[in-house]
DNA sequence: ACAACTCATCAAATTATGTTGATCCAAACA
DNA sequence: TGTTTGGATCAACATAATTTGATGAGTTGT
């Protein structure tokens, strides 16, 4: 399990969680997938301020959209939160390489 | 090694590492402690933007910061990273118990 | 005491993000 | 075909984050 995310796709990934509606999204969709008006209704926001924020979401890896007839169903790709993971251990592990350096 | 973040405190840091300025002073912290005026030259920023984006990681616990005579030196916390991951393991388990829902 | 240096903080300007309401397109249904 | 529904997108506005330049507080050396 290695990581293959660029820094500027963790960046990315980072920065779509680090939004409170969007987290809001990964939690009603972590039952599973659900259409987006069925989503309008869980979360109580307006379709296009969800529809934003789903694009976010998706942009970034964390989403796959599906389309069947006139809706489209959401539902969550756990690997990108695991390649998120993978790349942030790969960082700690260059930060805890380090050693005090000034000495006063 | 459990997760001790409140979603908030991991939301924080999120977008603390969301930022490629503050992406550069971890990078620039790697190899051990340093005082605000090095990393400024280091990183060819001027003082109150590096000033800002350093108490920003402080702020969410990823540095930590120690006075000397006029010196300031900032490294880095490792730990705050582990938090993260922990968090991270903890919503993609949550995300990951999931089954398709929306049978078409 | 005075001057130079390190760093934090502030207000103002700039830039990025998120929200709203309107509009458009495609699919379904009468 | 005309109408309704689901959802994306756009422009305008609102809010939040970042950058800049100035100022101030503490430290060191003269």
């Amino acid at each position: 399990m290695q990581n293959t995310l660029t820094t500027e796709q963790s960046r990315q990934t980072l920065k779509a969680l680090a939004d409170p509606t969007r987290l809001d999204v990964i939690h009603a969709l972590a039952e599973g997938e659900r259409c987006v008006c069925d989503l309008t209704a869980d979360l109580g926001i307006t379709q296009s301020r969800l529809s934003f924020h789903l694009r976010a979401l998706r942009d970034c890896g964390l989403l796959a959209d599906r389309h069947s007839g006139r809706w489209t169903y959401y539902r969550l790709q756990p690997d990108a939160l695991s390649a998120l993971e993978d790349w942030l251990a790969a960082l700690r592990q260059h930060c805890s390489s380090s050693a005090p350096l000034c000495s006063d």
